[in-house]
DNA sequence: GTAACAAATGCAATTGTATTGCATATATTT
DNA sequence: AAATATATGCAATACAATTGCATTTGTTAC
């Protein structure tokens, strides 16, 4: 993924920081998603652990990164679709978490909408299914 | 819901001790699930933190209770249905947690199926909503 | 019922993720 | 280039979860 982060930061109207560019390059180097610690180990030495949570809650809450829960309750980001606002997160998306190397991937299907019980508003649907991922399963079968 | 501890712990073949019972006992009071850090609070007198993190995680591994992450990473827990087994959970139900009052509720509305992509596989679907409660609702307009 | 053994519990110590307060450094605006 | 608002780094702290080990408890066989 493509993106620019001097634009995305302008367009929030967040100030320019060289930790939040490299933020924003670290995590759209890939489609999976990284996570927090995965994060720090790469940029722990450029960026301050506190920094790091900062700006990550930051893009977050702007509707840049969405965030994805992984079973260890680690938090796991990735960037954002373009409809994505501070208001609501477009996140209606799949994500495969793998019971074997623990990546998790955001996965081209959309998810079938279900009405909420009488009462009840729901604002964002986050589904993930867990799993073997491709990479994953073809290792078991080489060995 | 109304269980019976001592058929449940011998159906999985697991020692009858009280503190096995008290967690089970305090999880079926309610359908809606509750944090690692409530039970705690409850159960904390009679049980070991640790002896309660390990309880909850021998629980989950035989396919008693399932276990949901809430967005602040903290582990939750319900009674599974009847159809779980230590090889798969039959968690395909909609869990609802309210981001005012963080409960999470187990709601009875089907997960539509979607098909994983080549290579995946998938072995549980989690689909968690995110939104405000029934109680919560009427809080707001009272007020 | 009781002895023997395996397994569960409790305690102390430790790991790992996340947050808070405050002084210093840096980006933006004029 | 100066003023000001904000971001960063550091130290300390909170909180969830795990590990090792000694002690206690449940179960099985007699």
């Amino acid at each position: 993924m493509k993106i620019d982060p001097t634009h995305i930061l302008k367009e929030h109207s967040l100030k320019h920081t060289k930790q939040r560019v490299r933020v924003l390059e670290e995590i759209a180097l890939d489609t999976v998603a990284i996570s927090q610690p995965e994060l720090e180990k790469k940029l722990g030495k450029e960026i301050d652990r506190v920094t790091l949570y900062r700006i990550l809650n930051i893009y977050e809450d702007k509707g840049i990164l969405h965030r994805i829960m992984d079973m260890n309750g680690t938090a796991n980001y990735a960037i954002c679709s373009a409809s994505c606002s501070e208001d609501h997160h477009h996140d209606e998306h799949i994500h495969f978490n793998c019971t074997s190397c623990n990546k998790i991937y955001c996965l081209d299907v959309a998810v079938p909408h279900s009405t909420m019980p009488k009462g009840f508003t729901a604002k964002t649907v986050n589904t993930t299914a867990y799993g073997v991922c491709e990479k994953c399963n073809l290792a078991v079968k080489k060995n």
